[in-house]
DNA sequence: TAGTTACGTAACCGATTGGTTTATTACAAG
DNA sequence: CTTGTAATAAACCAATCGGTTACGTAACTA
């Protein structure tokens, strides 16, 4: 088993929606309870419950208790390993190292040879 | 229509399987047919080819044409934007700065207190 | 021309996702 | 003890996902 691609997983699939990268988004305001995070989406405060699950999942969020309400706290620190997988790539996006900009300006030769 | 967000959709996604991650490391060492891609995978090829499908959409690579291969290309600027996304948290996850370590902090500052 | 290789498409399948509505639980205030 | 509020649980639904097998097709090869 692989834990560090597990969580990659969870924490990629987790980004992947609208909805839970503005409440993450939202969240980096302090901790708020369920309901007023469910308050700026036109859904159900079940729904707004579910992707909840799926970011404490993740480990993206934290769930605590104060009477009947369970204010959520942010947990960044998944963040850094996704930051740090992506980062891998850095190279491949900066300067003229990206394959796809060779790919591409073998093309423009081509053309270019052809026009002529 | 907000054409960033959609982006990030598309690309996250992506990269919350493993077989795709594990696809794009491949492509760093550049181009390769879909068979070629195949190979480590225990899974037939119209199931990688489904995955390649998914990766282009994400615009995560580029499909080119050789005869009666199809060699697919890395093309790594989406992950730029989707680092920049991630990037916004980094203050969260460095340091103290980390609302769960507050939120943590405070628990055991209380636990303390009830200990005495 | 016939056969092989590399790949895509289509149809299908079970599991998961993202949403709903309808209870149900937990707590606080009268 | 009743009522109201915050949230989860359960059941359900359509759509998507990740995989399969079967078939189609384009291009090289004998």
């Amino acid at each position: 088993m692989n834990l560090t691609e597990d969580k990659l997983d969870a924490t990629f699939a987790a980004l992947a929606d609208p909805t839970r990268r503005a409440i993450l988004r939202r969240l980096t305001g302090g901790a708020a309870s369920v309901s007023a995070l469910a308050e700026p989406f036109a859904m159900s405060m079940p729904a707004v419950s579910k992707h909840l699950r799926v970011l404490q999942r993740a480990g993206l969020i934290v769930r605590g208790r104060k009477a009947q309400w369970r204010p959520c706290t942010l947990n960044a620190k998944p963040l850094k390993q996704a930051a740090q997988w992506i980062d891998q790539y850095r190279k491949f996006w900066e300067e003229s190292f990206d394959r796809l900009d060779a790919y591409l300006k073998g093309l423009q030769a081509k053309r270019k040879k052809h026009a002529k």
